[in-house]
DNA sequence: TAACTTTATTAGGCCTGTCTAAATATATAT
DNA sequence: ATATATATTTAGACAGGCCTAATAAAGTTA
């Protein structure tokens, strides 16, 4: 399935993937473009493109979203990237922090049979080292996000960090540093007026922006 | 310094550097064609283009030859995709016979780093499964082919494998069910005029083309 | 060595994915 | 409701890597 779009459509589709999932909705040009780091031009004529071939549902003027075929090589890739992220920390001894970019790379290159291999060496694993859900074998399914962004949270929550949202490698390394790392346990100091949340856990007390605040995904306990 | 080269260059420097390990001397635009299977014109292009950026020496209907620089990114890429086969022999269930696509593709995709993770979990091993050796890390040393070929030996001779180069994937499977693996021990029963060569192992007498033979690296005994 | 065959190069075109500049549609604010 | 600002699309260009058809060089043979 994932042969019949290029490695930059498959790019484009994981993209719209996960900013709709994120908030649902369509995605405008100008998001994708920001995201994927081209110009809008580029990305208008690759939305023409996949639109053609049945991979999104593209109106101008009014956004895209994924049609049936591009959602399931969406999620095939974003399978693929999830288990590479995974095999490398499990097996090569990488640290979670510093998967993603060979990730993003090396989803669009391996075959179905070492997605099999890699996901039977792992034991069929349903989440990455980030927390994040990783879709089933057959595409049907993905786990369900029943999490809160810590960004939403009010002051005196305690919860407990599930996922870190994909963002650069230096700031999730930031955060492993300061021990916002799946499985941790917070506790919500303040929220300023102007987007800073004060938070403390077993290293102490931290300070962070809300948009990071809102990659950290938790459970309240 | 493989990043200075698109994946296509690689290619071409890769199999350039294969030709000419094999029986020296320099590769000519029609052998580079027929190995790559592009046409020849896009080598010829591929050529001025790898010329003018100092990786090859090429001279117009003279033939091509490695630069230092693209002998360089030719071993490195070589060294990718002998780890690559090997690792996933020994930790992701691959035959022998099956890894060489998969490398294929992912010798142009993984990152340095990967490349030293993927060494140390071998334990830096200097032969890959076909018997092949690995550059090393430095790309300073490659082992030197101390082997003659099957297909070169006369009625009488007995020999051990020592590799088998890199074929199509069914050649493959079809030598490894007969038991032509490295390690194994195979005696030269006739050399046919017509270029067929009998050979007994331990499996029985089988008989290959001469130009399979000659894809057999052996040590006399 | 002249004729012929084989090999290689030049010429010109195509597709993909990108860009910038210009034009146009939509959204916002007075 | 109109003017302004912002978002998006259209137009046109370019580089990379490939192709086929035509031409030219090299190699071979009578």
């Amino acid at each position: 399935m994932r042969e019949e779009a290029s490695e930059s459509m498959q790019d484009y589709l994981k993209n719209i993937y996960l900013i709709i999932r994120e908030r649902g909705g369509s995605v405008s040009t100008s998001e994708l473009a920001k995201k994927m780091r081209v110009s809008p031009p580029t990305v208008t004529s690759m939305l023409v493109k996949l639109g053609e071939r049945k991979f999104v549902k593209y109106e101008k003027y009014k956004g895209v979203k994924l049609a049936k075929k591009g959602e399931i090589i969406a999620l095939e890739v974003l399978r693929h990237h999830r288990l590479i992220e995974t095999y490398l920390v499990e097996h090569l001894d990488y640290d979670w922090s510093e998967v993603h970019e060979e990730a993003d790379i090396l989803e669009h290159h391996i075959s179905e049979k070492m997605e099999l291999r890699i996901a039977n060496a792992l034991g069929n694993p349903k989440f990455d080292p980030h927390g994040a859900p990783i879709p089933s074998a057959d595409l049907s399914s993905i786990a369900k996000d029943e999490t809160t962004r810590l960004g939403e949270h009010i002051s005196g929550d305690i919860v407990v960090i599930e996922r870190v949202r994909e963002r650069e490698k230096e700031e999730l390394q930031y955060l492993a540093r300061i021990g916002m790392v799946p499985g941790k346990q917070v506790e919500v100091e303040s929220v300023a007026p102007f987007g800073m949340v004060t938070l403390t856990n077993e290293n102490g007390t931290h300070s962070l922006p809300k948009e990071i605040a809102m990659s950290i995904h938790v459970k309240k306990i």
